[in-house]
DNA sequence: TTGAAAGCGCTAACAT
DNA sequence: ATGTTAGCGCTTTCAA
């Protein structure tokens, strides 16, 4: 049976009152009512119902989290990140799995606005961002990370410039003397998606390069998508030397596909992808990748919810634009071979 | 602005039961009436209180997990399969990242107690069991993953075999004719370091091999402990022919003290492990492994979960053991050279 | 210093 | 079919 602030105070003879005082650490309490209060509560293993003070308080000490994918080493990390900040005030993270899916996503966007989480960091996949809205005129801070929302609106983000990372990963495999450069890209409906798409072509038609048709492909940001897209790619006679990959999953897919296809990487072909960070470092080849600081992002977006609390102006929105690091692989074969 | 029931009802100038009764489909409400109020709820945006409801009901539909490191994929996976059984009845995951440490493990059993957590799914890294007694009192319901508690009483758990599996692997070492083998054991203070000791001992005493001391460590389930053991036992002039090690985090940190120590896996050291799933399919080597099926675990323990809350009577347990797989790669060297 | 009481938003038993 | 009301456990204002 659980114990209550009134089978607290019944049990002593006292009130509710003077009980809840002491289990808040108030003053106004003598020193006496205060010991006696304190034994009662050891003895009786008193539990104090947050649910019932977040009814009260009308905020849940709850962050919402929701993401593609927790088993993405990225996700996972971000969320690491976010929680490490948070947990230090006692706030507890709910962690929810959109499996890339907006239809999912917003399931959950409903579910959590109900479960009054007091705010939400989110890596959106929809392009729907009416309830949003919802949450704004609610109270309830968001703040995105990876994947931005289409909104026109102002907000509060942790990301990378993704135009500017992949434009310089294009940059280094340019660099690298390739002219014949495949790509496969995330879905445009996503941000990440389309900026890197953005940097990708950006970067080409600056060294006059040609995006082939035939080489350019988008999907999601899956492993098998990633393998389906590069097997078709490959399996024609004549192949691009290098392939940009627009994620870590994509990349992981795309890599199984070209081995099936006898070519190696990076001899016959260089590949480059964000976010394939190998906490093992067994991964062979050692991939060359855009890296976003993951658990970083969570820790700023846990730093930008709590500052947001103890604002009263909700209105001013935190722009953190980090720098992604370009980690030098095998994959790439500029550590091989100086073309 | 929140709407609520009261003001949806002083809206339409009716009661708030009425608007209860048509926000939860009762019956007892006329057409007419139902169809004003659906119109309001819509207008005004309404979305009921969770933390009200949960009040009133005395739970909160929300599932606690508590694993040592989210960004290890065998919890993430763990955690996927839970949240995917449980989400289809409107549950929410609370996740909590203990971080192998028994003292932040407690702080997060007592505040998932004070949040009315309706469940708790957790990979317990402590010794003192005391607190499960007390969400036994509460009548919460708690299924153990991967680690046991060393509890006296009946609990619900869904595992391995870990001594039999720990039994297979090491046979499986043994079977290629090692004879001169070391082990990096996890703490056994946790269920799963103890019995992969027990079972890795059981095939050495049974075929008649030394454990020698100097080949023989333990540590926690981490990276850098696997590393750092491995390379002062293998810096030694003489090393062991083979390497078992108890967990997947420990085998990384291992591998890299190899290579650094000259020592080829599996020419020269062949090395086992469990856990060590490579969902990329990129590392190298591939490990041979002792495989729990994680997201199985999850999902079962969902059910577990499921299955109490709709029963009257908690006190009946489930234990659910699984089979292991052994997953054969390159690590041990048994799919090139048969000795 | 202590207590009584209101109220957070909701549901449900009971009354009409 | 609809409304009134009590109460979930807590905090806090106000009164004593």
């Amino acid at each position: 049976m659980r114990t209550n602030l009134k089978r607290v105070a019944e049990h002593l003879g006292i009130s509710v009152s003077t009980v809840s005082r002491v289990v808040n650490g108030k003053d106004r309490v003598s020193p006496e009512t205060r010991a006696a209060v304190l034994a009662a509560l050891e003895s009786l293993n008193y539990q104090p119902n947050e649910i019932a003070r977040s009814l009260k308080a009308q905020t849940s000490k709850a962050i919402g989290i929701i993401v593609p994918d927790i088993t993405n080493t990225f996700f996972a990390s971000v969320i690491k990140g976010v929680e490490s900040t948070t947990r230090k005030n006692n706030y507890s993270a709910v962690i929810c799995n959109s499996d890339g899916d907006a239809k999912r996503e917003e399931e959950y966007l409903k579910l959590l606005l109900k479960k009054q989480i007091t705010a939400l960091v989110i890596a959106t996949v929809s392009e729907d961002v009416s309830i949003f809205k919802t949450y704004k005129d609610f109270g309830i801070p968001v703040v995105f990370i990876d994947n931005l929302p289409k909104m026109k609106t102002k907000f509060d983000f942790v990301t990378i410039d993704n135009v500017e990372a992949s434009y310089r990963l294009t940059k280094h495999i340019i660099s690298l003397g390739h002219k014949s450069i495949a790509a496969i890209s995330g879905p445009v409906s996503e941000s990440t998606g389309s900026e890197r798409l953005q940097g990708f072509k950006k970067a080409m038609q600056e060294s006059g390069l040609e995006i082939k048709p035939e080489y350019f492909r988008q999907g999601s940001f899956q492993l098998e998508t990633g393998y389906g897209i590069a097997k078709k790619m490959f399996q024609q006679q004549e192949s691009p030397t290098a392939l940009f990959v627009a994620n870590n999953m994509q990349a992981y897919g795309a890599l199984h596909a070209l081995r099936e296809c006898g070519l190696r990487v990076p001899e016959d072909v260089a590949l480059v992808c964000f976010d394939a960070v190998d906490k093992t470092g067994l991964m062979v080849p050692e991939m060359t990748t855009m890296v976003q600081p993951a658990e970083k992002i969570g820790e700023l977006a846990g730093e930008i919810i709590s500052r947001k609390l103890s604002k009263t102006d909700l209105q001013i929105y935190e722009n953190i634009i980090l720098e992604a690091e370009l980690k030098i692989g095998d994959s790439c074969g500029c550590k091989t071979n100086q073309r």
